[in-house]
DNA sequence: CTGGACTATGAAAAATCAGTGAAAATTTTT
DNA sequence: AAAAATTTTCACTGATTTTTCATAGTCCAG
């Protein structure tokens, strides 16, 4: 897990890297909001640490500018315990509070809640990248070297299902009682006009969808 | 200020509304979450009290119930202590955490944090702008390029709903569950309707609500 | 290198689904 | 209590999608 550390004390970056980095974790730092905006927008950490008392750019100016593009949990190091700050804070998306002094346990603690509740999220894992060929499985959209092609439905479930199912041989049976459902008793050759024209659509990325002869069909990179 | 007050145990209603009252405030009751969505429906509340352990609908489901309808400050009253209630309850959209057994003061300062804060939201209003379209949630206001358009309470709830899962395929189950509530066991066709008398009233921009063909819908921009 | 088995493809028929309008039911306002 | 507004149901239609099927093409074992 990537976690950016943002306050402007050297001590304190120093103290939380090493705990982050302790379990297990990579640990990125910055000096300030400034920075932790621009380094959001060249890479991608799954857990902010953000003080809010900082020169520049302070640590609620800065979550406010970061979640403008990037849906990150934040994490905030305050030294004021006002009631205020934390509810200004939760408004603007921020995840959890600590309270300093804080005990480096504490802190690691609410780390790992933050990003267990993360994970529980995006179940499925959003998007999908083959070469130039993308899935959006949240927005259903798929691209082809960037360009959106329209698939229809059943187009889009067998990749869905293709893409479930990468490296594994599928023979039409399956393919039929897993996508059509059980109560399909229609021709096998079915698949194979649904294929040709999902192949149609993906243009040169075709070439992931393998025939196996006398079997079936595969997904495969 | 008009606070509604959930608990299913009379003493600590009583108890609550005396220090409400005694405050210059406005208090009513609800005797369990059903109750108290219902009432939601029909009034609005500055602020509620929200017992999190009751009979019928228990306090977190309740608001979840209401926030889907309406953008109230909520503060929980809990019993346990727990971290995880906690994160669940913001992630919900809780405000606030009062834990039993509480000092009424204690309560009643909170009130007030609440309240200054809505205040001034209010001032600020969030509002998204997506080309011509621009909607202002805190005062319930569609503008199509520039001329405010009058939506009927479901059409601006469906929109709300759309834009809070913008780029998201969303089916008509999951509408009519998360838009109409759990309790709605009527025909599937009913959103399409809403969908259509939505997209009339957004003019050139029912561009933004992408039929998915056997699926549902979505908002894209 | 050839025949049979299997797959690819195109075209047409069948089935499905969303858009729509109108009317009924319900809720809200007057 | 009546009127107005909103919500819901529902049937019909046109467009899209799915399926079938015939033909052409490909692969591979013998």
């Amino acid at each position: 897990m990537k976690v950016l550390i943002v306050d402007d004390e050297d001590m304190i970056r120093n103290v939380l890297k090493e705990y982050v980095e302790f379990e297990g974790n990579e640990a990125f730092e910055a000096a300030d909001g400034m920075q932790a905006v621009k380094m959001c927008k060249s890479d991608d950490y799954d857990v902010i640490l953000m003080d809010v008392m900082m020169p520049r750019l302070d640590g609620f100016s800065a979550v406010k500018e970061i979640k403008k593009f990037k849906d990150v949990p934040v994490i905030m190091l305050s030294a004021r315990g006002e009631e205020y700050d934390k509810l200004f804070g939760f408004e603007i998306g921020v995840d959890d509070y600590v309270t300093k002094p804080f005990s480096p346990k504490e802190v690691m603690a609410r780390i790992n809640v933050v990003a267990k509740r993360r994970n529980q999220r995006d179940e499925v894992g959003d998007v999908v990248t083959f070469e130039g060929l993308t899935v959006d499985f949240a927005g259903r959209n798929v691209y082809v070297d960037g360009d959106k092609v329209d698939l229809t439905p059943k187009e889009y479930e067998i990749l869905f299902y293709f893409i479930k199912n990468k490296g594994i041989a599928l023979t039409r049976e399956k393919l039929l009682y897993d996508v059509w459902g059980f109560d399909f008793y229609g021709d096998d050759r079915t698949v194979d006009t649904h294929i040709k024209m999902l192949r149609a659509n993906l243009k040169q990325y075709r070439k992931f969808i393998v025939t196996l002869r006398g079997v079936g069909y595969k997904f495969e990179v």
